[in-house]
DNA sequence: GCACCTTTTGACAACGGTTCTCATTCCGGC
DNA sequence: GCCGGAATGAGAACCGTTGTCAAAAGGTGC
């Protein structure tokens, strides 16, 4: 057999626009909305499609690379995130954004799900508040 | 004064439409869209609109008599819930719905809040797995 | 039962975030 | 430089949700 299907790369070119998106995410620390980071690009000189800061967006989410938080109204923000399992605490006023990790939650989460015979368990757990600049 | 002003009564007259959605989602005891509550009230005669459908689960939702969860597409998914503070153990297979608590998780997320100096604190979480039928 | 007034309803349009389409452009390898 | 597949982007389509507003329904006092 040829080397193409060894799997390894699995197609992804590092264009401009995807250079673009990421680095624009790397300027932020909290979370931001699809057509936010398509204006900010915008306004920042880099032309990048809509429809490609989408694709872009998904993709990272599928790789693990950003975080996803749907807002109340359902739209979908991304932030960059660090490669270890981890929670957030968010700011409602200015979304100010604090990664937080917990033993002792994943172990109960865990837990909960065995003690009625759920397999493949995963979860989310998001806390939200003001911040001391918002209070 | 009259007595109109009186603030008890909070205007919610129980009309066959609000009577009809709360007795469909006593039915279930997993998450439905609005449109599916909609869709089932229809199959079952009863006639009701799908702005009412969507302004009713509104008025519940804010009155604490149902869950919301957001699905993966951003869709608002709704369910009767027990008047306690709790979290939800969902299975990704047929939507087979466990109400859990744990007294633990609400202490962290508090005092991890706190420690960031976060006020007015709220929080989500959800777990979600495949039930024993699922597996 | 009957006015009277307010709330509620529902068909339909409008909205907004996201996805799809597809012709064009780009990239990497030869 | 050429070729072929991947990527892009302008615009249309999609779809859940919200807004509009005239008509219908509840409640109240009579
Ligand atoms: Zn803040
Ligand atoms: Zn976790
Ligand atoms: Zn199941
Ligand atoms: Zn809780």
């Amino acid at each position: 057999m040829t080397s193409t299907d060894a799997g390894a790369a699995r197609t992804a070119r590092p264009t401009r626009q995807r250079r673009a998106v990421a680095e624009c995410l790397r300027r932020f620390d909290d979370f931001r909305s699809a057509q936010e980071i398509h204006d900010l690009l915008r306004q920042g000189g880099d032309n990048v499609g809509l429809s490609t800061v989408y694709r872009t967006l998904q993709a990272m989410a599928d790789a693990d690379e950003v975080d996803v938080l749907r807002a109340e109204d359902g739209e979908a923000r991304y932030r960059r995130c660090s490669d270890t399992h981890h929670h957030h605490l968010v700011c409602r006023g200015c979304g100010h954004t604090v990664e937080v990790e917990g033993p002792a939650v994943e172990r109960w989460a865990t837990k909960v799900a065995e003690e009625h015979g759920f397999a493949e368990v995963s979860h989310t757990l998001e806390i939200f508040g003001h911040c001391p600049d918002c209070a």
